[in-house]
DNA sequence: TGTACATCAGTGAACGCGCGTTCACTGATGTAC
DNA sequence: TGTACATCAGTGAACGCGCGTTCACTGATGTAC
């Protein structure tokens, strides 16, 4: 239907349009599950399909430009779909940025609580920073779209989606600061300094994030490089809060 | 010319097509400088004239998009230009991108040097955190545009620009290393920690840097609240460094 | 189970528009004599 | 100083192309009885 020969358009996000009637036998019941794939809620599974192929593809193609020049026939192109179809899960591109937003970030929640509760429970400050780094890294080798999208975005052109990572991010770094007031090495501290010494650390996991992602993927070196700088600049500031109320 | 009908194309540049014998009076002799504006090398000086225009039009049309989305004609129309005339000056987008960075960077080597001569004198830590802070917060004031561009385009979608950034930053990186070399404080680091402990010090600055550019321009709360904050965490920062040999 | 009707995700065609690039050109600036 | 020629920054028209958005539509899914 376009103007470009190539897009085949055979796979509508994975489901056919034809072959309707293909699992229409059992009938919508909440309970037994019987066999076959689709299902009352169809429909609404359908729809959560081509909406995932959307946010997929925006990610794949997301790696290579920014969210302000990636276009919505491209992306439809992309999935498989007609450009009107977008409409019918986002209202915009800003928008579609901002859902990826909360997929990037939103997960990420847990995995930061569980790095403050075993630095509640009085780890060696060294194994901590290891299994930090570890877990960063871990993060963006299981991520890498989404956290490229996060670090391209954090500071590009929608307003919108720098408005939702500067939101999210800051309340990681609010847990941080929470995560930081419960430890003995807090004595002394005000709650204000916490949480600058929070955004200290998120900032730094971002960057050490974004360092990760520029690494050619098969740079092992380069891959350690980057962990053990990492590492020791956490240990610097690590031993800056140890000592933050020595006489000198 | 164009479908639009703004963009009246009355200032191609500020210099005038027409009145083209205006001021060709006195001969191209090299010393003295009679009177009047164009001269001997009229030709090079307004060739210069409209690529200072493109780059300045250029810086502000990225204050609200990323250069991937920055369109040629868009960048003509508000330069009072033809298209085409983009071509005489850059072979692409790319090719401002690159000559901004150089810009918006070039001219910091001389500030760093600055700051890291202090440094060495062995002014106290917190005098120097305080000018550091004050003269990033300064360079930022007066290149605003330019700073957006380089956190924009830090982790962009265009890859040619991104590492000009990444390489003039490690060259920042460098001097800052070198100059944290000659202080006393740096007894029984390696050369590899210095530079690890230098790229703490630019990626922070750049960090701050971009915190400013996005709070509101009169806002002078929050202004001096990140000007706080940049002190504390360069604080934190160097107490861990001053401390680092510490037996704990 | 079967039938009649409602919903709504995805279609495909159409729209007007601005894009990047090319080209032969113009005319002011620069140079040689 | 004056004249003849070379250079080259900027022009304007033309090109084919893909863009975002709208719209009435289709037909599978869902629901009521």
């Amino acid at each position: 239907m376009s103007h470009t020969s190539d897009s085949p358009r055979d796979s509508p996000a994975g489901r056919t349009t034809r072959a309707p009637g293909a699992a229409v036998a059992a009938p919508p019941t909440s309970a037994g599950r019987p066999a076959g794939e689709p299902r009352p809620g169809t429909r609404q599974a359908q729809k959560q399909q081509t909406r995932r192929a959307l946010l997929d593809a925006g990610l794949r193609l997301l790696e290579h430009q920014n969210l302000s020049s990636l276009g919505l026939r491209e992306l439809t192109r992309e999935v498989g779909v007609s450009p009107a179809a977008f409409y019918r899960h986002f209202p915009d591109m800003d928008g579609l940025g901002v859902a990826l937003v909360g997929e990037a970030l939103g997960s990420l929640h847990e995995v930061v609580r569980a790095v403050l509760a075993d630095g509640a429970d009085g780890s060696a400050p060294d194994a901590l920073i290891d299994r930090t780094v570890a877990i960063t890294a871990a993060y963006v080798d299981a991520h890498r779209p989404h956290v490229r999208f996060i670090a391209r975005e954090r500071h590009g052109g929608v307003r919108t989606v720098r408005e939702a990572i500067a939101a999210e991010l800051g309340r990681f770094t609010d847990e941080v600061a929470a995560g930081l007031a419960v430890q003995p090495a807090s004595d002394g501290w005000t709650a204000a300094e916490l949480h600058v010494l929070a955004g200290l650390h998120v900032d730094h996991m971002v960057a050490t994030a974004a360092e990760l992602l520029e690494a050619p993927l098969g740079d092992a070196a380069e891959r350690d490089r980057i962990m053990r700088a990492a590492r020791l600049r956490m240990r610097i500031i690590s031993v800056g809060r140890l000592h933050w109320l020595d006489p000198d």
